[in-house]
DNA sequence: CACTAACCGAGACGGTACGTCTCGTCTTCAC
DNA sequence: GTGAAGACGAGACGTACCGTCTCGGTTAGTG
C-alpha cells in the first residue's frame, strides 16, 4: 500500500483552478495567445497571480492545459480500408485544430513550446500522443489486411499529417474544405500503401 | 515612361538599413525570436529606434526581411521523374528551414504572422511564393511526362510539404535525417501520381 | 472613531519611497530640474519606474515632495518691531530659496506648477502656507503694537516678499547680500506701517 | 566708410523669419511654453527646422524674440509724484506680463533662462532693460522733487516690483485687480521715500 | 484548542520592452 | 548659401507585463 505523507496546510481550492482554466480559455479566444496576459487571467478569474503560478509554470503550460486537456479522444471507427481509416483520423485532427480555442492558441503556443528546450521535448507526448496511438492502430489494421508493410514510419507520417493540417488551417488560415480530410488522407494513403 | 516625383528630404541611408538587417539576423539567432527586442537591434546596429520603425512596422516585418529576403532561389534540376523533382524541392525546403536564422525565427515569426490578419494574408506570397513556382514547374513537367493528371492541387500539396517539413523540423525540432527529403517526396509523389 | 477599511495587498515599502526621495534630491542638484529624468531617479534609487509613478503623478509632484517637504518651519522670534519681524521672515525665505536643492528646483518647478491648472491651484497651500502663517502672526503682533492697521493684505504682501526674493535670487541668480533681508524688509515695513 | 565683404549666396528670406515668429507666438499660446516644440513651429510656418536653428539657438531665444521684442515701450507720463509715477510703471509691468503670449511664455521661459548660465546673465538686459530705464527716470524726478535720496537701489527695487508682479500674476495666476498697480506702488513708494 | 503550514486575494516590487516624441544635426535637391 | 523636407542617433516618456514577494486572513491537519 502506498502511503502518502500527509499533506499539510490548507489544500488548494479546486474552484480557483476551475475559474483560472475557464478564464484562460475565454481570454485566449478573445485576445489571442500573444496578447493574453497572466494578469488578465487572474483578474477575470478573481484570483491572485500567485495562485496561477503555484499551479502552472507559465503561459504555455497554462494555455496548454486550458485548451488541450478537455479533449475527448473518441475511438476511431474501423472503416475497412487504410484510406478510410486515415480520412477519419485526419478529420479528427481537423476538428481538433479548428476549434476556436485551439485555433487561437496553437500557433503561438507551439512557437513557445518549440522555443523552450524543456517544453519542446514534450510536444510529441502532449499534443501528438492520442493521434499517434490511433495512427498506430490504423497501421496495425492495414498491415493485417495486407495493405501496408510492417515498417511504416509512424512518427514521420504523423508529422506529415499534423503538419499539413496545422499549416493549412493554423498558419495559412484556410477554412477547412468539406473534403479536406479525404484529399489529404487519399494522398498519404496511396503513398504508404504496399505496392 | 514612368516619371517619379523627385523624392524630397534626406534620403534614407542604406548603411543604416544594412546594419539593422545584420543586427537582426545576428540577434534572432543569439536570443531567439521572442527574446529579441527592437531596442537591442537598434543598439547593436548603432541606430536610433525610430530609424527601425521608419522602415518596418514591427518585429515580424523586420525579422521576415532580415531572414527570408536574402534567400537565393536556385532553379531546380529536371531529374526526369516526379519523385526525383519532388525530392529536390523538399530538400530545398529542408535546407531553407534548417538554416540557423530560419530555425530560430520561423515558429515565432509564423505565429505572429498568423495572429495578425494583415500579415496572415501575405504568408502565401511571402514565404511560399518561390516554392510554389517551383512546384508548379515540377507539376508541369510531370504532366508532360504523363506521370500526373492536370488537376493537381498545388496549394494543398505545397501546404502539406511545407507543413510536414516545418512541423517535423521547426516545431518538433527533429534533426533532418539524410534521407528525409527522399522519404517525404516518395510518399507524396506516389500519392499524386496518375494511376 | 474612524475605522479604516483594512488595506489590502502588500503595503508600499517605505524604504523605496525614501530611496526615491533621496535620489531625486541628489539628481535635481546634479543635473538641474529640466535635465532630471524619472528613469534616472529610478536607476539611482534601484527602483522600478512604476514604483515612482505609483506614488507621484509626475516630475513636479516628485520634486516638490523631495525638496520642499523636509523643510523645518522654525518659529520666528518676536523682535519687538514690525521691521525686525519682517527681516527675520524675509531671511527665512532667503535661506529656503538659497538652499542648493531649492535653487536648482524652484524656477522649473514653479513653471511646471504654473503651467498645470490643477497644480497651479495648489501653489499657495504648498509653497506659501508656512510663510503665510508666520506673516499673519507678524501682522497680528504689529497691529497689537499699533504699528499697523487691521486691513493689511496678507496675500499681496506675501506675494511681494516671495516674488522679490524668488526673482532676485532664483531668476536673476543674484547672490544674497548679507543685508538683503534687512533692505527688503525695511522697504516693505515702512510701506505698510500705519502713518 | 566701413565696407562689408559682399554676402555670398542666397540671402535669407525675411518672410520665413516672419512666419516663424508668427507660428511661435501662436503655438506658445495654444500649447503652452513647455509643450511647444520646434518641430511644431517649423510645420506651422511651413519651414524647415534648420531654418529656425540657423536664426535662433533654441526654444528660449526663439520664444523670447517672438513674445518680447514686439513690445512697444511708451514713455511714462510725469504724474508729479513718486507714487503716481510708480503706479504707472507697475501698471505697464502688469500689462506686459498679462498679455496672453507673455503669460503663457514667461514662467517656463524664465526658468529656461535661469537654468542656462549664458542666458541667465542676459535676463537683466533683455527683460528688464526698458523698465530699468524708466525706473531710473522716475527716481531722478523724485530726487529732483526732494521726495527721495540719491542712493536709491534701482536694481533691488526693480527686482521687487517685477518679482511681485511676476509672482502674483505669472506664478500664482491671480487675475490683476484694477487697483493692483496702485497698491503695490503705494507700498513701495512709501518704503523708499525720504523721511 | 492552540499551533503550524499551505493556501488565498490583493497588490507592491525591480526590471525590461514597448512604440512615440522631441532634440539638434545632417544630407539631399531646387533655387 | 538658403530653402523645404525629412532622415539621423540619442534618449526620455508613461504604460504594460513579467515572475516574485509580502501583507492580512483562511482552512485544514497535528500535538
Amino acid at each position: 500500500m502506498t502511503s502518502f505523507p500527509a499533506e499539510r496546510g490548507r489544500p488548494r481550492d479546486e474552484r480557483s483552478s476551475a475559474a483560472i482554466i475557464k478564464a484562460t480559455a475565454e481570454l485566449v479566444v478573445e485576445s489571442g495567445y500573444a496578447a493574453m496576459s497572466i494578469g488578465a487571467v487572474a483578474a477575470r478569474a478573481s484570483v491572485g497571480k500567485d495562485t496561477i503560478y503555484r499551479r502552472w509554470s507559465g503561459k504555455p503550460e497554462l494555455v496548454y492545459e486550458a485548451v488541450f486537456t478537455t479533449t475527448d479522444t473518441a475511438d476511431l471507427p474501423d472503416t475497412g480500408t487504410l484510406q478510410g481509416d486515415l480520412t477519419a483520423l485526419v478529420q479528427s485532427l481537423i476538428d481538433e485544430f479548428s476549434a476556436p480555442q485551439a485555433a487561437a492558441a496553437l500557433p503561438g503556443l507551439l512557437a513557445d513550446f518549440a522555443a523552450t528546450p524543456d517544453l519542446r521535448a514534450t510536444i510529441r507526448s502532449r499534443f501528438l500522443k492520442p493521434a499517434k496511438e490511433r495512427l498506430t492502430e490504423v497501421f496495425d489494421r492495414a498491415q493485417q489486411r495486407g495493405e501496408a508493410g510492417a515498417d511504416l514510419p509512424v512518427d514521420l507520417v504523423l508529422d506529415t499529417l499534423a503538419g499539413a493540417v496545422f499549416f493549412h488551417l493554423g498558419i495559412i488560415g484556410e477554412r477547412p474544405a468539406p473534403d479536406l480530410a479525404r484529399r489529404i488522407a487519399a494522398m498519404i494513403a496511396r503513398g504508404i500503401e504496399a505496392r
